[in-house]
DNA sequence: CTAAACTGTCATTTC
DNA sequence: TTGAAATGACAGTTT
């Protein structure tokens, strides 16, 4: 139903572009938006990295989320990073992982970067400026072909506000710098002036986002969080232990959002300077989309944008969906009123024919694994005998093509494609970027190869991220942990019920190890713990989400974190009851000591109640011992201490709460297996009914048929039969029947009623 | 600000 | 009989 959506949308904006061709200021310029959109999106699809995206406004925050999943926040952390370590800015020391992982990547990014797609930047806002002159009267009025390029915002580019913007882009980059403890200064030799300006419209569209990049830091925006619960109500304090140094630091302390790096800010958050600094965010879109790329203006909808590209994903869901199906869900998707109707099958040849366009037109050439849809699309044009077959050769052919011309136009007009205009082929059509946007696709596209050497397969890539709701293409590992690859269960029957088992379960030893270890400081098996957790017990850990909402599936990841890093790698805390004390405290001499303080102090924020209890009644071992031990190990444990009767108490009823917790997530998470399940077989039950239909439907046809050829048949014969005085016989006194032995007799009309009535009691008696 | 979704908890039932 | 698991219901929190 969605593709059918998707692509009459499309076909609407195609036949809106087509009227619009040659009057073109805006339908020029949300074509180009379109056509970046769509370029980027395929391109990050099949795993190739346009940071187009980074081009586009604020208008378009869904975008990347479309793109990479939720998981694009982290995605975009790691982009921060990469270029802060290409640019050679600093990032965390402590982030060993990242580091290693970036400088794996660093050669193939910087390869990219030679041929990275730059339109929007440099290039055109000269050109812009060239056409100052002339064209700053007003883009809204587009009087030629060329005028129509100047968007509307060119005045703002050339004009004062241009110096302004640029010195508070520096101005604002300086700060990034500073907040990101930068060790290099601003402006360094290696940045050229296009790559702070990218730096800044990224860090900008962070902000257009809803945020800077602490929001892809969680541990900061949890800060931030408790800070702010803290300054709003400081007595709320449920429990409180020693170490409270470290919420005084945490006033004036915050973590870099990409670094972890802690840094002193004044109150409110650096977000409001920087706000400040970047005066274009609260004006309209005229200056910011100057900045961004003149060629993209306010006029798209974002939610048609997202719509869009919403399916486009979903497409590459049905890439991955099973082709037999096609024709049954054909079936299925026809209107089921009346089965007989001869047209039934042939329904839905519309929709049909424009998917196929679709699929030509964003993602064709994109992959070679693109066996599934060439399929699908061969397959279609049996099921639908209908006048669109002629367009069937033309698609697979350039269904298998590379990128080039034709596909690029096919790409950037997919509403001719799917328009009216089924047949048109694309190459005649103009194509105002195409050797622009050839070459770069081109480039990106051999590229590509190089991406795939490295292990990373773009179509396996978009298929995890839909199976798993994560791990975008550039993530650091695509491998998973081995307790989300055995949790998935087969009884997943959706992609949505199996990521919420995988993700879950892969977090679940992340994240209560972090939030227990790290925290309270003690239990240095708590990993074989989380392991039995993730394993017994179904793994469905909510604080999983609690604690990195953003994207974090695999647990290894977690280590290329520098916040987390620190933690993931603190073994050194021991179960001792002793120690539990001076755990508690932050260590008072290390030369970490902020970071530590900070670091509990946001571990601290991250956990539970029961967790908070535990610690003051100072129960000397972890809730996750006390929550997942088996009854023995766990009377084993509480008989090693002499524990008061309220600390018993409070035992048990953490042990209660825990177990309770657990089986409460593994209720509704079988609960919504069983509803997905049930879902599934509805859907199986209906296509099956649908196959049904049709196949009754074709015997009917062909019953009729077969009556009607034996109908001739007898006719032929019984006209030709002639009696002994040469004379035909009256159809109404005499017909033919039909023996057994196949021997046809000609019998009296009478007796062959006769016949014809037994015949037709017998079974009726049969029944009774 | 509100509705919906999510999550934790309790009480009770089932195994 | 007891403990653990399952589940409905409710409340608090987040989106």
């Amino acid at each position: 139903m969605w593709t059918v959506e998707a692509v009459s949308h499309v076909g609407l904006e195609g036949l809106d572009w087509v009227s619009c061709t040659f009057r073109a200021m805006l339908s020029l310029k949300k074509y180009l938006t379109e056509g970046l959109l769509q370029f980027t999106i395929l391109l990050s699809l099949i795993g190739v990295r346009v940071d187009v995206d980074t081009y586009l406004t604020s208008q378009l925050p869904p975008l990347r989320e479309i793109i990479l999943g939720p998981s694009s926040a982290y995605t975009q952390t790691q982009f921060h990073n990469l270029r802060n370590t290409l640019d050679g800015y600093g990032i965390h020391p402590k982030s060993i992982d990242l580091d290693n992982y970036f400088t794996a990547r660093r050669l193939l990014n910087q390869v990219r970067a030679l041929d990275r797609f730059q339109v929007p930047t440099t290039e055109v806002n000269a050109w812009l400026v060239h056409r100052d002159p002339e064209g700053s009267v007003s883009g809204s009025q587009p009087s030629s072909g060329l005028a129509l390029e100047s968007s509307s915002g060119l005045q703002d580019v050339t004009g004062p506000d241009n110096g302004v913007r640029e010195s508070e882009t520096e101005q604002g980059f300086s700060e990034d710098l500073e907040d990101l403890g930068a060790v290099a200064p601003p402006v360094s030799g290696d940045l050229t002036k296009e790559d702070i300006d990218l730096i800044d419209i990224l860090w900008r569209q962070d902000i257009d986002l809803g945020a800077g990049r602490e929001i892809f830091d969680y541990s900061h925006r949890q800060k931030e969080q408790d800070v702010d619960k803290e300054l709003r109500d400081g007595a709320e304090q449920e429990d409180t232990w020693p170490g409270e140094g470290a919420e005084a630091l945490a006033r004036n302390l915050l973590v870099d959002g990409e670094t972890g790096e802690s840094f002193p800010a004044q109150f409110p958050a650096d977000i409001s300077s920087i706000t400040e600094a970047v005066p274009s965010e609260s004006e309209p879109p005229g200056l910011q989309n100057n900045l961004l790329s003149p060629l993209l203006t306010g006029t798209e909808s974002p939610f048609d944008l997202e719509q869009q590209w919403q399916d486009l994903m979903s497409i590459m869901e049905m890439q991955a969906m099973e082709v037999n199906t096609s024709t049954s869900e054909i079936l299925y998707n026809a209107p089921p009123g009346d089965p007989l109707n001869t047209n039934y099958s042939l329904a839905p040849n519309t929709p049909i024919n424009q998917n196929v366009s679709l699929h030509q037109a964003s993602l064709g050439g994109c992959s070679q694994d693109f066996s599934l849809f060439s399929l699908e699309v061969e397959s279609l044009p049996v099921a639908s005998s209908s006048t669109l077959l002629p367009l069937v050769p033309s698609n697979s052919t350039s269904l298998n093509s590379t990128f080039g011309s034709t596909n690029l136009a096919g790409l950037f007009f997919p509403p001719q494609l799917n328009g009216t205009a089924n047949d048109t082929a694309s190459p005649e059509l103009p194509d105002p970027l195409g050797g622009l946007l050839d070459e770069a696709m081109l480039d990106e596209i051999s590229l590509m190869d190089l991406a795939i050497e490295e292990g990373f397969n773009p179509v396996q890539a978009s298929q995890l991220e839909e199976e798993f709701d994560s791990d975008s293409g550039l993530s650091l590992d695509s491998s998973h942990s081995p307790s989300s690859l055995s949790s998935s269960e087969g009884s997943s029957s959706s992609s949505s019920s199996s990521s919420s088992s995988a993700s879950s379960s892969a977090s679940s030893s992340a994240s209560s190890s972090f939030s227990e270890e790290g925290a309270v400081g003690y239990s240095s098996d708590s990993e074989t713990l989380d392991l039995e957790e993730a394993e017994g017990a179904v793994g469905y850990q909510p604080e999983y989400s609690k604690f990195c909402r953003m994207s974090y599936q695999d647990p290894s990841q977690l280590s290329c974190l520098p916040y987390l890093e620190h933690v993931g790698h603190n073994h050194t805390y021991n179960m001792a009851p002793s120690a539990l004390d001076s755990a508690d405290l932050p260590p008072p001499s290390t030369l970490k000591k902020g970071s530590k303080e900070k670091q509990a102090d946001f571990l601290d924020k991250q956990m539970s109640r029961d967790e908070h209890r535990a610690r003051a009644m100072k129960i000397p071992f972890t809730n996750d011992k006390i929550i997942n031990l088996p009854v023995e190990e766990f009377n084993e444990l509480l008989s090693k201490y002499q524990l008061s009767e309220a600390q018993l108490s409070l035992i048990r009823d953490i042990r209660r709460r825990g177990k309770n917790k657990m089986a409460a997530q593994n209720c509704r998470k079988r609960k919504l297996d069983t509803i997905l399940n049930l879902e599934r077989d509805v859907e199986d039950l209906q296509r099956d009914k649908a196959r049904l239909l049709r196949e009754k439907v074709e015997f009917l046809r062909s019953l009729r048929q077969m009556k009607q050829k034996v109908q001739s048949l007898y006719q032929e014969v019984f006209g030709r039969l002639r009696d002994e005085n040469g004379r035909p016989y009256s159809p109404s006194q005499y017909a033919l029947q039909y023996a057994g032995d196949g021997s046809v007799l000609l019998i009296p009309r009478a007796l062959a009623d006769q016949q014809a009535r037994r015949q037709e009691r017998k079974p009726k008696d049969r029944r009774k």
